[in-house]
DNA sequence: CTGATGACTTGATTCAGATCAAGAAACCGG
DNA sequence: CCGGTTTCTTGATCTGAATCAAGTCATCAG
């Protein structure tokens, strides 16, 4: 867990993500300088929600589970996958988290004082923008998720979003699942038990599973009834 | 329904939003020139999802609902009053609405075309900043709709909203609902039936209803049931 | 005033999903 | 390889909430 300036050999990684690419060259590197960058074991808490927001995170390998609780409850709220940012808004506002984050496994994270986060926005028109848009992005997806949860039902939510993964491999019939089942659970708003038994309900439209290992017979009939929209279920409008 | 475009009459209301306070007089100016205003009565659909969108939209007067459908089944995500914008992000990303608008009463709407407000956005600092701050905002705000929806039950939502409702009203124990009990259900995330059994269920924490007039007895009482948290319940922060 | 409409309430029933309990399978750390 | 832990599965049961069905109440046009 040591704590180190930024290596320039993760500058690359960093430059590419859509909100740091059209940044001054200049001010690309006022916010590396100040950035650090450390690894973590998997299942450390980075932050909790209510925590002031002094750091702009990124993750550059491993992966991290955004979770929220309340009255002794719990529920993940997304994953964030490398190489990407999180708790942008919280930056932005200078304003106390909302979400917790854990690493799910080892992890190299990114931190970027929020105060130069703020002053380069202010100094640089390329990268307000591009903040702007992606905060857009990420209140979109909060919609998106928002209708999922109160349009469905657990099972149809389940149907979705294996159709989603399918998509995200090649298209090809047969994947495994990203992460854990309890977390595959929580993510989904349901509890572990019901997420087995809605595996096997799947089962009738033509789904098969292994441990982790997925398998859809017929892609047409699982779409039947799982009645996909882009407006919930396609992550990049 | 008449089309006008923007009596100067109602510059000095939008001049007041946080959005607008930092423009620029002149881009200011822009924008009023290519807004339209415009009348519509109660229940008229402004907006459906999935249309691109055009305008961002800005309630002057009246109140407008905001909801979403699937499959048949229909669900409010939010209420705008005036005055404020919404469907923000969309115009941003030049992206299909996630949602529907409709009229609750008699209202009047101004509309200030998507391209107009993306040029200013790259014309003028103060534009963006707050065009940000606003997005980060809508961002959190979902997000803790989404917290209250995955961690609590439909009773410990009512009671945690009628505390809200409680503390904008002044803070006194006594209090009218802001709309009917049909869409408050809706946007609780449960069905109007079940509202009016909490509403009952809830007379053990001392909340006693009389049509739309909420009394409160004792609201350390409800507090400790309803447990609020600002991390949820908080709007401002 | 009256009948019609829509909102709200109430009760009975059903259903989705949570919880409880226990066993099976997978995953370590030594 | 083994013992222990954790995850996953399965079954039984319970509960929160939806649905179905009536009935009440308020509103309002005629």
């Amino acid at each position: 867990m040591a704590r180190l300036g930024m290596p320039e050999s993760d500058y690359p990684d960093i430059r590419e993500l859509h909100l740091f690419s059209e940044v001054a060259d200049e001010q690309f590197m006022t916010l590396m300088r100040g950035a650090y960058v450390q690894n973590f074991p998997p299942r450390i808490e980075l932050i909790t929600e209510g925590d002031s927001s002094d750091f702009l995170h990124i993750v550059l390998s491993g992966s991290v589970d955004l979770f929220s609780t309340w009255n002794g409850r719990e529920t993940s709220m997304a994953t964030v996958w490398p190489v990407s940012t999180f708790i942008l808004a919280a930056t932005i506002k200078d304003a106390p988290y909302l979400m917790s984050a854990r690493t799910l496994e080892k992890s190299r994270i990114a931190l970027i004082p929020s105060q130069d986060v703020r002053a380069v926005f202010d100094a640089d028109q390329g990268f307000a923008r591009a903040i702007v848009t992606e905060l857009a992005q990420c209140y979109r997806s909060v919609i998106k998720a928002q209708k999922d949860l109160k349009l469905r039902t657990s099972l149809e939510r389940l149907a979705n979003y294996l159709l989603l993964q399918q998509r995200h491999s090649d298209d090809v019939a047969e994947f495994d699942l990203r992460f854990e089942k309890r977390r595959l659970a929580s993510m989904l708003g349901m509890t572990p038990e019901n997420l087995s038994r809605a595996f096997k309900a799947l089962r009738h439209y033509g789904v098969a599973i292994d441990g982790n290992r997925i398998r859809i017979a017929d892609i047409e009939d699982l779409k039947r009834f799982a009645k996909p929209d882009p407006l919930i279920d396609d992550p990049s409008t």
